[in-house]
DNA sequence: CAACAATTAAAACAGTTGTTTAGTGCAAGG
DNA sequence: CCTTGCACTAAACAACTGTTTTAATTGTTG
């Protein structure tokens, strides 16, 4: 249809077989011949294979980062300081519905992240500071005043501990998923665990370090 | 001194270029050239790379869940049931403990781990569960047993976030740590973590579901 | 010391990687 | 109608990958 379909095409393919198998693991040719594109498309259209993954976290961290800001704003109008559940389910329901409205599927942007954290090879981890850095500090900031018993060095490995709680967690969902299915007979959503991370991370960031 | 130094030669640069690069991302010629011995001693010795990646990991995981089983021992014969705090405080102080005393860097081995999650190509994650699955349920089977108001379904998807927590947090703990040191001037060791660690992951596995 | 096996070494192997080059087709503008 | 620029393609590039082969060198044992 657009002159620059191919653009997409190499975008949809790249951020699936990335999230499966990592940054290194996926070769251009697999990536540009499952998007039914010529190899030198990538390199024409975005000039290295690291653009191209910056570009692939681009597509859904702006609008991620855009409807996370919007909610903030909403919930910041509303008046009262805003509690640690109230900072996650914005976190989490705005990532969810951010993603899944455009029907793309919230657990490989889920993957990607704790690829772009674990893998990073350096540009990605700096393209998304200086990208989204603001976002993530605006988040920090509230946490940390709804945490006003924390003194600041506790408050931000308690983020990172959440951080990591949510990352590792969400990003192998489907894995995690499937062992307790096989176990238990249980099927567990994406919003049910969502609805299991937010008291337990709560619980996590508010706790006296003193127990 | 021994006729095969040049094994243990490769496992120590292999685990130092893996835990900074990743396994993909480390050839055989870096390892290699590093440990100061020929390309095909790998092959030779180990036979393949996937092999010395868990070879690799063999080396550290044997001792640290041997350490595990004879503390897990020591404090179940003393009687009365283990609380979270306790076997939280014996994952890792023993962790710590059994690696520090062969004068080996804990902090890369949590980001070996790290890897084997993320980047796991199969091969190592069946490796891992395999050989050292057993260790994993009895912790495991201990923590539920502390954790009695917890269904197994909900108790499970905590034992994940509560590793999600360690794993991702202590993997990374030297980026971290650089980051609270710039902002904050204050340095953090690692067993100041684990301190900081235990009572937050320990109120996250106990809060109740319904806050 | 001779003979055998274990280890190390150099070199080549076949395959894959990201990237570049040169050229094709096509549509819009003068 | 010709040209300019854009999107796309096939082909080749040089570098690197894990692995194997063949030969040289050890070390050990009869």
């Amino acid at each position: 249809m657009s002159q620059t379909d191919t653009i997409g095409r190499i975008l949809d393919a790249a951020e699936v077989l990335f999230a499966e198998r990592g940054f290194t693991e996926t070769s251009l040719r697999t990536i540009t011949s499952t998007a039914g594109v010529n190899l030198a498309a990538v390199n024409y259209h975005f000039g290295s294979k690291k653009e191209l993954i910056q570009a692939v976290f681009e597509r859904f961290l702006t609008p991620f980062t855009a409807s996370l800001a919007g909610e903030l704003d909403r919930r910041e109008a509303a008046g009262q300081r805003l509690t640690v559940e109230e900072l996650l389910e914005s976190l989490y329901r705005v990532g969810l519905g951010s993603l899944a409205a455009e029907g793309r599927d919230p657990q490989r942007f889920m993957r990607l992240l704790g690829l772009a954290y674990s893998q990073s090879q350096g540009h990605l981890r700096r393209f998304i500071v200086s990208r989204y850095g603001d976002s993530y500090h605006r988040f920090a900031g509230l946490l940390e005043r709804a945490l006003p018993h924390l003194d600041p060095v506790s408050f931000y490995w308690r983020l990172y501990f959440m951080l990591g709680a949510t990352v590792f967690t969400l990003s192998s969902f489907d894995a995690i998923e499937a062992i307790l299915r096989e176990d238990f007979g249980a099927q567990s959503s994406l919003p049910e665990t969502l609805d299991r991370l937010v008291p337990a991370a709560a619980a996590m960031l508010k706790v006296n370090a003193e127990g």
